[in-house]
DNA sequence: ACTCCGTAGACTGTATCCAATAGCCAGAAC
DNA sequence: GTTCTGGCTATTGGATACAGTCTACGGAGT
């Protein structure tokens, strides 16, 4: 019990670098999503742990971790190669994606209090910032922000956890189509706001849907790369 | 290309064991759904290497996936402890399940064939007869054969994995107080059956909907233990 | 009664070693 | 010339050993 009068804050919290594996994890992720690492690309533990820095161990757990979730195609006694998503897949994740969102946007207005709504302006105000500057990643970031948030607001530990894996592949694909869809997302947004703070769980379902399903129609008439 | 004429059926098939990860974790998920392992317990890597008859590397890799997948905590340093479902949790697993399959039952009502329809009727003549031998476990597995089938008619890949992960917690969830819910549950797949059978998605969801519930309210009027 | 270590137990990460397997290519058989 | 076979290689899968570090627990001292 820290009875000299600290101040919370004041605590550098010592950064704790967490397990190995972990920041693997992420760094793979990272590439992956950049487009650093291709679909289809093979990829060797031995030559990634000894790009990385660190064993073989970490290598494996962390391709074990992003083969379950979706990312990489593990194949016996081969490898493991980034994963190429196809038509249908993105569709279905689209799909996915919009039941769990108009959901989580249902249960962000039965329970969201006045300071949830004011983050979700500032968000929201960030997100018309970025699409101003016309930087793609920061408008994408933001745009997850937001729906993170909009999550966090529905309380259900469950449902966020699925939408985050669902989220974050479905942003891997529509990043580059994203620039499309600027200023119009975000005036969807807004209307969204309003129906959470209006208490509105019926509207807040309907405006997401159609906000997700613009998204999926957007991505199927994206140009072919 | 087998030029003589081997019928596809014929050949055995040898047995591949599959990666040694995975028959470790399928075999722990047992261990733990059957409460042989009970919830908070540690497990300790080298003891179940030793008891499994492996060594301690798929045992690890074993746990890992059990942590992503929500049935064990890892705490840092200290080892994995059979996850401790409460209270909230396993209304917000409820709640997800009920989404998932509501929207599963429509895909299912809008995509079914013939042959489908054939299946869930013969899944569910399958049930009655287990409901009548009142064996809790045959009743369980055949309520999972059954849904996971409606799951399947849907034809969205990525929404039936991520209702099997939920639908597995579930069931553990679920299974003590399974037995009171015995007849009326297939009453209402039948109800369903013939919603998807007409081709009707808007009432297959409501009859899903209004049957997952039921066991989402059953489950909190258990029985304490 | 409270605090302060010391120690044991357990995980984390690294390094090797060996076995099994998929893919490939060269070469023999027809 | 085509096809099949056999071996070679790269890579993963699994086992084992070992050092480092963290946590919790308990006993000693105040």
């Amino acid at each position: 019990m820290l009875s000299a009068g600290l101040p919370e804050g004041a605590m550098p919290k010592l950064e704790r670098p967490g397990p190995l594996r972990e920041r693997v994890y992420e760094a793979l992720l990272e590439l992956i999503t950049t487009r650093a690492l291709r679909p289809g690309q093979h990829l060797v533990e031995s030559e990634l742990a000894q790009h990385l820095g660190v064993s073989r161990q970490p290598v494996r757990e962390a391709l074990q971790r992003l083969n379950t979730d979706g990312w990489v195609d593990l194949r016996p006694a081969q490898g493991a190669f980034v994963h190429e998503p196809t038509e249908e897949e993105a569709d279905q994740l689209l799909t996915v994606r919009t039941l769990l969102e108009a959901e989580a946007a249902r249960l962000a207005a039965l329970n969201a209090k006045a300071e949830g709504i004011a983050d979700l302006e500032a968000l929201c105000r960030r997100g018309e910032a970025a699409v101003g500057g016309d930087e793609v990643e920061t408008v994408v970031e933001a745009n997850a922000a937001f729906h993170a948030r909009v999550m966090g607001l529905a309380g259900n530990a469950v449902l966020a956890e699925l939408a985050r894996q669902v989220d974050r592949r479905v942003r891997w694909y529509y990043t580059p189509v994203a620039r499309q869809r600027g200023a119009q997302s975000w005036i969807e947004h807004r209307e969204l706001i309003a129906a959470i703070a209006d208490g509105d769980g019926e509207r807040a379902t309907a405006v997401m849907r159609e906000h997700t399903e613009h998204t999926r129609r957007s991505y199927h008439e994206r140009p072919r790369s």
